[in-house]
RNA sequence: GCCCGCGUGGUGGAACGGUAGACACAGGGGACUUAAAAUCCCUAGCCGCACGGCGUGCCGGUUCAAAUCCGGCCGCGGGCACCA
């Protein structure tokens, strides 16, 4: 073989690395552990550039800490539950297991070739009901805890179809399939007591170092601890049990600027009106049009409905504000009711001016300032402000003083309470869905709600449903709810929800510990791999996932599944950026948007149809907007390694990276050219062993900016030392000798990015053994130090001439040749510099 | 709407507050070849013949020195609890 062929030699190395179960994690006590984890992939069928991307930055850490010395666990699963299994049923028929055992299936085999250091003898996927029937195991003894519960929710509701719809099955208030203008309905479900956790979720973050700080400010944003005020108007004209209306506030320094009391629709007093007043009725009926989403709610134009009712104000009995329902305020924050104060907050003022309501100003700027029109005045908490309506506090005070100030007023006072809140919710799990995990619970008439008996778990899907109407199959399925209470042994009834597939992902990471423990973790297996050292995914998950999991830690440590040091099971935290690609969309007859795979499009325009398509920019690779690149063809064309070397080319890990396919080409070329320089050691050149110590030194110098690239996460960086490595073996005339040695050390630092290439040069130069097992290089100190520098001279800032000296030069003598240059003594014209600014090693700055 | 990011040549990007544009892609020129492919060499931010000037989304500030720090805008992206 005279050429780079990697089509012959990926299968070979792949094969062997097989053979001598290379990737193999192994409980190893006297070796330290190292656990790299991808997030796992949802099985669509077909891997996309993100997935490369992911599992390539990965490897590479598993491979260079694998030649570090560590002992590696690096394996791969499937996030197998979902959405997309039932549509696909509906879609085109055939059955959710099938669809997704069979993407499993053609999934791993796109994967294999990429020559991943995976060990996949502990691959799994969730919708294996011995991996589901562990996590029922699990829900149960969480039950037994009190960390699970069942409460009133509201869902999307489609009512054409007569369904629950995911927030992403809404589209602009409207059912996906349907049509229909969807509604907010109210179903019992399921809850994890994640808020039991949020302080200390919340203060944990700190001790996540090697988190991005911008997920830890997300999660911490996202808890949103707040300490306000909590007190009770006196109603006037409520009905009865509502004597009092609680509300919760986080700026009672404004007390004296109400103008409005507001309650969610979904708020107690609403719905008692609701029973007993068509008005009020039919105002609620409009507020549940639309999504539950966050998004659309807060989207939504404001409305809202004078209840008549009346509240009188803490501060002076004789001073009465209007009860208003507005389809702003969140029944899950707070208590459901506030009290608006227009002048400070925008969206009461937006409130206020439309319903004609007043506006009083509490302060004004600390320097002059004018009272509030169009926009409200909402300064920094930490800023001075002038007041005029303090009633506890300097009229010169912080918006932060004066709230401190008003909860001890009330508390004193007796009429409110100082009271921490949190933004988080309880995490709802229930999913009125078949293609989840069973919740393992059972419905007896005279027992009530009791847990399924863990002798028999799994509760199992059954096989013989029907996808040929919308809504629940479980709910509709002749005979599997029918069962026997386990605790009075009566004819009882299955739950028939489905756990949310984030609880799947809340702890899959623990179980490839030990993936076929017939518990839920391996005390031993969990003591010697947790925690994950170096978590991998994109931002995308920078919340919900890492949030839950982190909660489901802590539940599973409170019920014994983890050991007290798993709590936070992630020590490192790498969040890629994204694969983005244009998207194409045509739209339906009810145009409604249509997305094509790219190599469905050509020049514009479908290929099957000639049909003209829209271009959308790049945005994320996903399934549903369909603009996936197939890395499968990438592969077949060039090879895993050059889609693993393009994909850590350029781009940083943490950016966005746009998919183009002018670079694999170059890439191929690229690594053609490192085997040819292998190939050629011996025959390129004269040799002159003159030049051995300059190649050697650029070895070095590449050593460590690879080692640094790697581990600082920055594989862009490290590239490009390799792309100027290759350069100087490639002008470099040294010997052959010192060419091979350059050579082999080549093979190593690119065998973690490049590992099929890195075993084809290591074995043609004669390396021991193979490469993926060779230990990691190290960059010798004294061979990294320059004796001289080139100090670059600015004249007040700007560059203006340079000098090159030794590298141990004192400053003083610097400064003498500085003032004695050429282009300096003629700025200076004879005087002396203002300041004489020299930044040893780096810079010298003359001011005059 | 709310929370979080990002913005540097034609392109991807590099740069402990210290020479802006490393390393690449695309481009231009050349060598080799009957020719092409492949390969190799040179070139290159923008304006200008040049001296030089201008340049890191926009405006302002801090500093001897700002892509980097601070404030205010604009644009793009992610998340918003039932997409995974």
């Amino acid at each position: 073989m005279s050429r780079y062929e990697p089509s012959l030699t990926e299968p070979k190395w792949q094969a062997a690395w097989d053979a001598a179960h290379v990737f193999r994690a192994h409980h190893d006590p006297q070796r330290p552990k190292y656990y790299v984890l991808e997030m796992f992939p949802y099985p669509s069928g077909r891997i996309h550039m993100g997935h490369v991307r992911n599992y390539t930055m990965g490897d590479v850490v598993a491979r260079y800490k694998s030649s570090c010395g560590f002992s590696v666990l690096h394996p791969m699963g499937w996030d197998a539950f979902g959405m997309p299994a039932e549509n696909a049923a509906m879609e085109r028929g055939g059955h959710p297991k099938e669809w997704t055992y069979g993407n499993i299936a053609d999934m791993r085999a796109q994967m294999k070739p990429l020559g991943l250091s995976i060990d996949w003898s502990r691959e799994f996927a969730t919708c294996d009901p011995e991996y589901y029937g562990q996590q029922q195991a699990m829900f149960i003894d969480m039950m037994e805890k009190g960390l699970v519960y069942r409460k009133a929710a509201v869902v999307n509701w489609d009512p054409v179809d007569m369904t629950v719809l995911a927030n992403e099955q809404v589209i602009d208030g409207k059912g996906w399939r349907s049509g229909a203008p969807v509604e907010r309905r109210e179903l019992t479900q399921w809850f994890f007591r994640i808020s039991d956790y949020a302080e200390d979720l919340l203060e944990a973050l700190d001790g996540l170092k090697d988190w991005p700080e911008k997920v830890r400010l997300m999660q911490a944003n996202w808890i949103g601890k707040s300490r306000g005020l909590q007190f009770a108007f006196e109603t006037v004209g409520a009905p009865a049990g509502h004597e009092r209306l609680e509300v919760y506030t986080t700026r009672p320094d404004t007390l004296l600027g109400a103008s409005f009391a507001a309650i969610a629709p979904d708020h107690p007093l609403a719905k008692a009106l609701e029973a007993t007043n068509p008005a009020v009725a039919a105002f609620i009926a409009e507020c549940r049009k639309g999504g539950t989403s966050e998004e659309a709610i807060e989207t939504a134009e404001k409305i809202g409905f004078d209840t008549g009712i009346r509240v009188k104000h803490p501060l002076d009995p004789t001073w009465e504000l209007p009860v208003w329902i507005a389809n702003f305020i969140l029944m899950d924050y707070g208590t459901g009711a506030i009290f608006g104060c227009p002048a400070h907050d925008q969206r009461d003022l937006d409130f206020a001016r439309k319903y004609g309501l007043a506006v009083t100003d509490c302060f004004l700027p600390a320097e002059g300032g004018e009272p509030v029109g169009k926009t409200a005045f909402v300064p920094m908490k930490s800023e001075r402000v002038r007041w005029l309506k303090a009633y506890a506090w300097p009229e010169l005070a912080t918006g932060e003083e004066a709230i401190a100030a008003a909860i001890a007023h009330a508390e004193a006072k007796g009429y409110g309470r100082g009271v921490t809140n949190f933004r988080l919710r309880d995490w709802g799990i229930s999913r009125q869905r078949y293609w989840g995990c069973p919740i393992p619970v059972i419905h007896c008439a005279t027992c009530g709600v009791v847990a399924e008996r863990k002798e028999n778990l799994p509760v199992r899907l059954p096989d013989d449903v029907t996808f040929d109407q919308p809504g629940n199959p479980l709910d509709r399925h002749p005979t599997w709810r029918d069962c026997t209470c386990p605790t009075c042994g009566a004819k009882a009834r299955r739950e028939t929800d489905t756990m949310d597939t984030f609880v799947d992902s809340s702890w899959y990471y623990a179980r490839f510990t030990a993936p076929r423990a017939a518990t839920p973790t391996d005390a031993a297996e969990c003591d010697y791999w947790m925690n994950v050292d170096q978590y991998i995914g994109g931002v995308e998950h920078a919340i919900l996932h890492l949030l839950y999991s982190r909660f489901f830690a802590r539940a599973m440590h409170a019920t014994g599944h983890l050991p007290a040091k798993a709590i936070e099971p992630f020590n490192a935290l790498f969040t890629q950026g994204m694969v983005t690609h244009e998207i194409y969309m045509t739209r339906d007859a009810q145009g409604r948007p249509v997305y094509h795979l790219p190599e469905e499009v050509e020049n514009g325009a479908l290929k099957a149809t000639g049909q003209t398509v829209d271009i959308i920019p790049s945005a994320k690779m996903s399934k549903s907007k369909k603009n996936v690149v197939d890395p499968v063809s990438i592969v077949t064309t060039f090879g895993a390694d050059t889609a693993r070397w393009f994909i850590l080319s350029d781009s940083p890990p943490e950016r966005d990276v746009e998919w183009t396919a002018s670079g694999a080409e170059a890439a191929f070329k690229h690594l053609s050219r490192v085997w040819r320089l292998a190939y050629e050691v011996d025959t390129r050149g004269a040799g002159d062993a003159t030049q051995d110590m300059a190649l050697l030194k650029a070895m070095h110098r590449t050593i460590a900016d690879v080692t640094a690239g790697i581990e600082g996460f920055a594989f862009n960086k490290a590239v490009a030392a390799l792309y100027a490595f290759a350069n100087a073996v490639q002008k470099s005339d040294a010997s052959a000798g010192a060419k091979r040695q350059a050579m082999l050390t080549m093979a190593q630092l690119m065998s973690p990015m490049t590992p099929h290439l890195a075993e084809d040069i290591w074995a043609m130069l004669g390396g021991a053994g193979l490469v993926a097992q060779a230990a990691w290089p190290k960059a010798d100190p004294a061979m990294l130090v320059e004796d001289s520098v080139t100090l670059p001279i600015q004249i007040n800032g700007k560059r203006r001439a340079e000098i090159t000296v030794p590298k141990t030069m004192p400053q003083a003598e610097v400064e003498k040749l500085v003032l004695a240059d050429e282009t300096v003594v003629k700025v200076l014209a004879g005087g002396t510099p203002k300041k004489l600014i020299v930044v040893p090693g780096r810079i010298v700055n003359v001011v005059i």
